[in-house]
DNA sequence: ACAAAAGTGTTTGAGTTACACCCATGT
DNA sequence: ACATGGGTGTAACTCAAACACTTTTGT
């Protein structure tokens, strides 16, 4: 084993993502922006690398507690997709730091980025800090940031596939077609309704319940919640 | 997004593999266990660090010239398997800098760790600086590196069903049962020969050149070699 | 009664696996 | 001549894809 070790800064950037409306959503974080504009507010840079210090966190611990100043939430999945290593700081960020601000300049960034998924149903509502934007609206987005949203799209397409991350992005309750919708968002392809059953039946994911939908004007769906019992994440 | 930067600091590992004597194994740096007993020698990890700041450099091209000190080689394949986040420094490494060591362990460090593949021909033999090791020599490792190795392994035995990374563990020239043991040796099962020739068959990696083994005592194989113009990676 | 989504099996083609014998060379 | 690994095709099986009609509810 080779190893070499040497200063810099941590950068731990979120692309956060729902299912709504039957498009994916991604989080917008207006404190954010605004703190880029101006540089008062460190007080959320602080708070993270407070945490991690104090004690050994995983990634998961570290975003959500982040997150939550900003969404309600219950479930959380949140994956790490990305890192890079730069020389400069990335332009959409103004580094405010206590000390040692001459030299800050001469130390690398390691940008650890993460694909965070929540359900729809557990989100506040739009408000002042944050918003939703559908994916589709690229030019919403900070052209700096973008690179992380397409690397977080790519790995749900691929991830979908293999394990039942599915879940994370819908309510406790769903029918299998709310699931199969959310399938065929993340992969951009339509699905038959026939095999996508027969194939998610093997999986043995899904735990019926006596329940079906009600006030809708068709044969109501019948509901079901997810097993997680052999997936145990985080 | 979601962004939250610090100061920490920024460690690379390397697990450097090679093919030899039908196993994998691992190359063994003394300079880092010297340099974890004692505590002179930063010259190495000044050196990237200097070289980081200097320009952005891609993985790739950071380990590779760390490498050249220790091994000698043309083509090198490296691809990061592992990011993690400790709050403490690793016990297996001193961190020597020039200043602020006195609130040196109030920063986190990032682990970067990288799977890399060497072929056999093109090392210099075992000298002082490293030796190699069979994989399979579990109690020759540091066991804090170890789960590192555990990642690269399993990163490997993934990675060879879908991308043509065996040839940077082989010769220039190599025969068809070569190939099939380094698939054999990586995924730890045994393969049918004319299956395993079907199927390389179609992916067309493979030139054949008008060359065969000499000096074996059997039917002589022919001899191939990899045409990557399909799959430029670094 | 009608609109709208729910629900349910079978057939076909593609790809993967299993398997046995003759060939060219060095000693 | 014999020991050693090189080299080649076919049949069975498994998995994925294509496809159409009946059912239940609200209006």
């Amino acid at each position: 084993m080779e190893c070499a070790i040497f200063r810099g800064f941590i950068s731990i950037e979120s692309v956060v993502l729902r299912y709504d409306k039957n498009e994916l959503q991604v989080l917008v974080d207006e404190r954010a922006v605004t703190q880029n504009r101006g540089n008062s507010e460190r007080e959320n840079n602080a708070f993270i690398a407070a945490q991690i210090t104090e004690q050994e966190k995983s990634l998961h611990e570290m975003v959500s507690e982040n997150l939550k100043e900003l969404i309600s939430f219950e479930k959380i999945y949140v994956e790490q997709v990305q890192t890079r290593i730069q020389s400069q700081y990335p332009k959409h960020i103004e580094i405010m730091y206590d000390n040692h601000s001459e030299n800050a300049s001469k130390h690398p960034v390691v940008i650890i980025g993460c694909c965070v998924l929540v359900a729809s149903s557990e989100n506040k509502a739009d408000h002042e800090k944050a918003k939703w934007v559908p994916v589709s609206d690229s030019n919403e987005f900070d052209t700096v940031l973008h690179p992380l949203l397409q690397e977080a799209l790519t790995f749900l397409n691929r991830k979908i596939e293999q394990d039942p991350i599915a879940f994370y992005l819908l309510p406790e309750k769903f029918s299998l077609n709310e699931l199969q919708q959310v399938y065929e968002t993340v992969t951009c392809r339509r699905l038959d309704k026939r095999n996508f059953r027969k194939k998610i039946a093997q999986l043995q994911y899904l735990t019926p319940l006596n329940e079906k939908q009600k006030n809708v004007r068709h044969k109501p769906a019948s509901l079901y919640c997810f097993n997680g019992s052999a997936f145990e994440r985080n």
